[in-house]
DNA sequence: CTGTTAGCGCGTTCAG
DNA sequence: CTGAACGCGCTAACAG
């Protein structure tokens, strides 16, 4: 691979002028530039951006540290922070730690060593170990979905808070009483904040302490499948559900759907987290939905705009509002009396069967 | 950020030795290396990668140039080369083209400065535009999902000529005489090599030539949505249809809901693609399923190991088999004198059962 | 087992 | 407007 100095003793220049003339920098002649571009294309010459970087102190480069871009939310957002990023000319890096504090922290230390000029971190859990480090090493970071603690950095997430309460208050308007809260790890921020704004909601009614349930687990599916089993064991039981991710919905759904439970008519469930457009033709759930792309587009901004200023700037903090879609998870609970007649009625399904639902079911293969 | 040089002095050694110590090169006395180790924990010292690589001319660091990340099918797959990658110590760079060979080619350009080791391409089109720049450069290549015409690079699909062959196959055993394919772009050889399995299917049966009915748009929900419009408009209707890829689908479900036919009393429908599983709670499509985790995981290996092998590797091609799995979009064609009436009749729900057939075998083939 | 020398390919600094 | 020298931080190739 040719290097600046054949296109230099190509074009008859010294190094330093084709240097100029890739970036643009200071004052060449139209005649040798001309020279140069000549040399530069006849060579099929391409600038060693390591050595550019290792020079120049700034890799261009930003990651994104993320728990699974499987996960449709993080899939968009990561969509929104490349986009975002490639316009200034920044490349990303991604990395999945699967809620996993070590995977995270060790892919810090990769990050530190690759100089990555900025880092935007969806926190494994509350850990600020990997904070710590980059703290230490004078590395800028964005915090994205989870609060940070007590760390003076970027900040930017949806008001789980607010949507968990409009969420709950939908289903207390359709006349529930008891509701259960399906939510994630208890030390995850987003998990807390939702289950904080059904409280509010709930607490708003003056309802007995045993109308509220509130069942810690995972953001997965199986253990949405899990927790539903509390549920059913539970007496009363809740007329409705509030899954505080798209994930533990599909599990709780598919529970539900094992265990002859229809929904709406016997139990509704509302979710936090939609599915992005056009995946599901014809969508069923009622939804919080968080504007992910969003979210990823300004915290590569934060990021970007941070890494252009040459003053510092104070850290920030931006709270997005999420959206409620109502649809057809969630109904008025079933009269008290057939409360207890859980039994699988013949089917009746007044939905025609061809309708698909949005989705799921036993995993069938994927490899 | 201390350097290599500050440890060295600290230590009282030689930069050589730390560098040693910290690549567990050579031999060091157990005396200097802990004298080592106290320095770089001490300083809180983290090598800069830039300098190695530019010195090693290795950046440890692969390439995943895909369409669209936000696609289900291909952020499995890269979640399985990011995985693969990671093991073995390599860094993954994500990019987005959008279908467009512009954006490819920008961005193979961009991956050929930084450095990276290898590239794992989806290649936009037929286009060879960046495979020609990559090979000009001598960069390894693994092309996966679509076929590369006439360039000696590693290669890594699934059959889809096989894939559709058994799905348009499961239609005509239903009965179906009628089928009409909703396909890609007809220069994406997925799109060509699942209409060319229709056509193989179809042609088995000596069916007269208006039977068949191939209609090319775009791998998206938009395009399947329009594409239902041709397919009403033509007389005689098809019974079944075929969607390409999982867009597609759910453009042309939404398309019939619109229209008021049902799936699959009116009209059945096979597709391309299923959804990864947990996304829905109750899986309606019959489908063939591309096992898109391992597709990404053993491209990934098919570059690692020639990354790591020092003797030239011939390129080798890996064609991993597809799934038919029948849910409840299909079902036998409806009456023929019923075929005009398109009105909802009163639902009658049939139960299907999930089935999994292994559609084709393995093949394994070293060109 | 350890140190010295010489770059990797580029950009910054200062002279011309 | 152009060029020469130097160094970013590290490692390959030799010495010793």
């Amino acid at each position: 691979m040719s290097t600046l100095n054949d296109v230099a003793r190509l074009a008859g220049v010294s190094t330093m002028t084709v240097s100029r003339v890739i970036n643009d920098s200071g004052h060449t002649s139209p005649v040798t530039r001309a020279r140069v571009n000549k040399a530069i294309a006849e060579l099929g010459y391409m600038p060693n951006a390591l050595a550019r970087q290792l020079r120049s102190r700034r890799t261009k480069t930003i990651a994104l540290v993320l728990t699974d871009i499987t996960n449709p939310f993080f899939t968009t957002l990561a969509r929104g922070v490349e986009d975002a990023a490639r316009t200034r000319g920044y490349a990303v890096m991604f990395c999945n730690t699967d809620e996993s504090e070590l995977e995270e922290l060790e892919y810090v230390r990769v990050l530190i060593q690759r100089r990555v000029d900025g880092i935007l971190l969806v926190p494994a859990t509350s850990s600020s170990g990997s904070l710590q480090l980059l703290h230490d090493h004078g590395l800028p970071v964005v915090v994205i979905d989870r609060r940070a603690h007590s760390w003076q950095v970027d900040q930017i997430r949806t008001d789980s808070e607010a949507g968990a309460y409009s969420l709950v208050r939908h289903l207390l308007d359709l006349g529930h009483r008891r509701i259960a809260v399906l939510a994630g790890p208890q030390n995850v921020s987003t998990s807390a904040d939702r289950v904080a704004g059904y409280h509010r909601a709930m607490d708003e009614q003056h309802l007995p302490p045993e109308s509220q349930q509130v069942i810690f687990g995972e953001y997965n599916e199986a253990s949405g499948f899990e927790m539903i089993q509390r549920v059913l064991a539970s007496s009363p039981r809740p007329t409705a559900l509030f899954a505080t991710n798209n994930f533990i919905a599909f599990g709780a759904m598919r529970a539900l759907h094992a265990a002859g439970i229809r929904t709406p008519e016997d139990m509704s469930i509302a979710v936090f987290d939609d599915l992005p457009a056009g995946w599901t033709f014809d969508p069923f759930l009622t939804v919080v939905s968080q504007p992910a792309y969003e979210i990823g587009r300004q915290a590569a901004e934060l990021m970007l705009g941070r890494l252009a200023s040459d003053q510092p700037i104070d850290p920030r903090t931006v709270v997005l509002p999420s959206a409620l879609i109502v649809r057809r998870s969630t109904a008025p609970p079933p009269p008290e009396n057939a409360a207890s007649s859980w039994e699988p009625t013949a089917a009746t399904p007044r939905e025609a069967p061809s309708l698909a639902l949005q989705t799921s079911g036993p995993t069938e293969n994927h490899a």
